[in-house]
DNA sequence: TTGTAAGCGTTATCAC
DNA sequence: GTGATAACGCTTACAA
């Protein structure tokens, strides 16, 4: 039905070179017990007639793959597309594929997505989990048939896997420290779904940090989606001025709604750094581009993508130390104007 | 050497229930010429043991995989992770998976993932090509064998390849004359590589935009690089006003580099719109964040990401109509602040 | 409606 | 150093 041609196989090499297919396919590795001329011939035909391995037919053979497995809520996030290109840039740099899929924060996709991957025998599997994910079976299924499993920064509750993350509640407690130092006494959070470690981790972070500081919590001044973004940003942010709750301070755990908060701001003739201190959280690009500069805290997206993807090949192979069960990346304060005060 | 549990197979379950494996795996398929019992009974000992198809072995035999390859230069630039977003989302849908691979540009690195993919056995080609790139032997190669390959946005100059694309002739009229149309005269342009054929187009768009209107060009305020970002941006527009060059209007080829200009129009002190109107490309996000918002034309990096798909089935597909060999999807003005002049 | 058997292209084991 | 051969798990004529 294709008219595909035909592919260059070892027996077509093998009969033109008149040696056995198994010389062939030695010769093509460099195994050591092979005469250095057969190899020399052997890739010189090989070249010549643009022969290329058959994937399919090795990884039947050596009952495994070298594809990586990706399984993400979203491909075209900013944090998750530098975090998917530094997983598919150090796969490649040790000859590994990437395959990739996103459930889009569906649980019913992950799921599907999830077999899918498990039926391409993946070598690894590396998942940040779907908002609606409550439940892990078709996690704990690929888990218990032995295939590596990385979680990387959405992580799940209850299962005890190999993880990658940053520390949510440090960072957290880092920003509004900074917020602190600022002057800011009444600082309002704005957060994520709860449901999601990370988001719950960083608000744990926050409120710890408003106690070391013998500041009360003022639970009007927390503010939690599970749609977090610029509009719901913009929204709150009114709402908290609205309702004469007027913060000094603004923690988001999400960069994209502290720019909501400075667009209100901004409409509403609210001085930002001076009367409303910002601070967001992983230090997109908009962080940059916004006027003033937003302050952040930076994550380390596309470090964690490599380091993900290294943890999971030294799972997949027994040879390798194993790797530590937990593994934290640094994240760092980045001020800007934003929450910069003059006098402190 | 690896823990894995042995998987299970069709020859575990045939011989379970006493049948032979060939009824197994037509059962599993839903095969016209199976008994309905059969069909209920092989599937419910599959769930029970946990069976999944073993991908590559279904492929070898079969000689073709379900596998999408793409090629690109960077997963994490945005208009390239919508693009993704789109391929998967499709390809998904469709029962494909998408393995992709990114050249960051170099030539080197996509021959390489060229190769790599095209051993994969890949059933199509998604690629948009590196900058450095321009001998495509390692493309047409994979051409030759008949693999479908589609060129997306990045395409090359000389293979006659199918495409899915913008008119980004055209769109970069339309750009230039809404410039024009709000009074500007003296259009700078900020151009990226010309030898990659988008850009070269876009130039053409704009200086044809001039002639049209009766107006001179001057190719001082033409400034082109092949790293165009949001430096050269700022340092394109400083060097045009350094040297008694002012523009009035300012077109960038990538809405990077003119929030880079909008950054030193800042820093300089000059008003824009009223001193200098600015219109970007590709409606990146950035351009509703930035004050005064970008305009910029929009472009259906999602959209061209399925189209591409669609395309790349139905040429993989003989028994589908044939795909047409160039796509052109639809852009449009989306006008902000940014180049909006009252009295205009 | 089901069974038999060949073969997809590779690699590992054993023999020479 | 090299060759013969048997898998890997699946699909698909062809046979029954």
């Amino acid at each position: 039905m294709n008219k595909r041609k035909k592919q260059v196989t070892i027996y077509d090499l093998a009969t033109e070179l008149k040696v056995a297919p198994s010389t062939v396919s030695r010769a093509l590795k460099d195994h050591s017990s092979i005469g250095k001329e057969t190899i020399a011939a052997v890739k010189e035909l090989a070249r010549k007639r643009g022969y290329r391995t058959n994937t399919m037919a090795s990884n039947l053979r050596k009952q495994q793959t070298t594809t990586i497995g990706v399984l993400v809520p979203w491909i075209n996030h900013p944090f998750i597309s530098n975090l998917i290109a530094g997983i598919e840039a150090e796969a490649r740099a040790a000859g590994y594929e990437v395959i990739i899929s996103q459930s889009q924060d569906s649980y019913e996709n992950e799921v599907a997505n999830a077999r899918a991957l498990f039926s391409s025998r993946i070598h690894a599997l590396i998942v940040s989990l779907a908002m609606e994910t409550t439940h892990y079976d078709h996690i704990t299924e690929i888990i218990q048939s032995g295939t590596p499993v990385i979680f990387v920064d959405r992580i799940p509750w209850e299962i005890e896997g190999y993880r990658v993350m940053i520390d949510n509640f440090s960072t957290a407690r880092v920003a509004t420290q900074h917020l602190i130092d600022q002057g800011c006494r009444r600082i309002a959070l704005l957060g994520g779904a709860r449901n999601q470690v990370i988001y719950h981790e960083r608000e744990s972070g926050y409120r710890t940090a408003l106690q070391e500081n013998g500041i009360e919590i003022d639970e009007r001044l927390i503010l939690a989606s599970g749609q977090l973004g610029q509009e719901e940003g913009y929204r709150f942010t009114r709402h908290l001025f609205d309702e004469n709750l007027a913060p000094d301070g603004l923690f988001s755990t999400m960069d994209i709604a502290a720019v909501g908060a400075m667009k209100y701001a901004r409409s509403a003739g609210i001085c930002i750094p001076e009367q409303l201190a910002v601070i967001g959280f992983n230090d997109d690009p908009v962080c940059e581009i916004i006027e003033p500069g937003l302050s952040s805290m930076s994550h380390p997206a596309t470090e964690m993508g490599r380091k993900a993807l290294q943890q999971a090949l030294r799972l997949a192979n027994p040879k390798k130390p194993p790797p530590a069960s937990e593994v934290n990346l640094a994240t760092g304060l980045v001020i800007r104007a934003s929450s910069l005060r003059t006098g402190h």
